[in-house]
DNA sequence: GCAAAGGTCGCACAGCGCTT
DNA sequence: AAGCGCTGTGCGACCTTTGC
């Protein structure tokens, strides 16, 4: 079938040809032969007048007019897909389907758990592949290869929908017997003891606790640093440490180890979580499933800015 | 409606060029 | 020399077109 000259199944080569720059690579992409594609891209060549792809050395390298098309061709099969999918609401207990979450580790230790749960007893084939933050989000998104993106407002992607999760309150922790720390935790003491902190691993996820507090004129003492919110409780037990952690992260771990919480006797703003998502699967009915689904889970965990369970400083 | 002819596409295989 | 990746060739399967 041709459409102006052009049969259209080359605009699927073209796309993997372009994303992969690798003839064998692109040919498993989309499940053809090698021989076929490299057919492919000499009909693809012939069609566009440029070679698209050349070699340099044992590398194919994308010609400034590849450049130019990369975009553009990804855009318009995600617009047939979104064109092409079937009529019809998204039937979760028979649907066997796969959905892409880009999420922190924050989420898919407090969260996601809940969320399999849920999905196992409302969706059996509905599995879910999630995959930590990265600085190429964005591109992820674009090209459809991300269906939901879960993190805090602050690192929330212009441009694309979003809708607020929940909100977890930030608290101190530290371990329970450290000889350092009363009942009580005031200004004075927070700023006194050594901390353990989440360093930052990339300049697109600043430490969110260190920007809430950036707008105080003190500065903490640091002992450690860490590259996830995660490992902050695990390093407490047996040292005079504190740290600051979301509350949801920090009872959970409580729960396993011999942890003090403490309510922080700062006045700074609650973690924001969000989620957001492709402009081009705004008509798609599974992920509005799942973007009603995680609504469900996390409405379920946190109220109102508080965690479910009410929160003790002393458990 | 059916059969033959022609065109297209993908596969297997072989060959070539480059890198290690 | 071996390995890797791309290209070319021959063949078969499938689809479309054409003639009856």
């Amino acid at each position: 079938m041709r459409y102006h000259k052009l049969d259209l199944n080359l605009l699927v080569a073209l796309d993997a040809l372009l994303e992969e720059g690798n003839v064998s690579r692109a040919a498993e992409r989309i499940y053809l032969s090698q021989p076929a594609m490299s057919s492919a891209l000499a009909r693809l060549r012939e069609h566009f007048g440029d070679q698209l792809l050349v070699p340099i050395g044992r590398r194919m390298v994308l010609t400034e007019r590849a450049q130019t098309l990369r975009g553009e061709v990804r855009a318009i099969l995600l617009r047939i897909q979104q064109v092409t999918q079937p009529l019809g609401g998204f039937d979760p207990a028979n649907a066997e389907r796969t959905f892409s979450i880009a999420a922190s580790d924050y989420f898919s230790i407090v969260v996601l758990p809940h969320l399999l749960a849920y999905c196992s007893q409302h969706a059996p084939g509905v599995h879910l592949d999630v995959y930590p933050l990265s600085p190429r989000l964005s591109e992820g998104l674009e090209r459809g290869d991300i269906d939901l993106l879960i993190v805090p407002s602050i690192y929330a992607l212009p441009d694309y929908p979003q809708s607020t999760l929940f909100e977890d309150p930030w608290v101190a922790a530290a371990w329970s017997d450290n000889p350092l720390i009363g009942d009580t935790l005031d200004e004075e003491r927070y700023f006194a003891l050594e901390h353990v902190i989440k360093r930052e691993n990339h300049a697109m996820f600043p430490p969110l606790d260190e920007r809430m507090l950036s707008g105080l004129k003190r500065r903490r003492k640091v002992a450690s640093s860490v590259p996830q919110y995660s490992l902050l409780p695990m390093c407490l037990p047996g040292t005079p440490y504190l740290a600051t952690v979301q509350a949801g992260l920090a009872r959970l771990y409580a729960q396993w180890l011999p942890l003090r919480l403490m309510a922080l006797p700062l006045a700074i703003p609650p973690l924001i979580e969000i989620m957001q998502w492709p402009h081009h699967k705004i008509g798609d009915h599974g992920i509005r499933w799942l973007r009603e689904s995680v609504a469900h889970v996390c409405a379920s965990r946190f109220a109102r800015g508080e965690p479910r369970e009410a929160f003790s400083p002393q458990s």
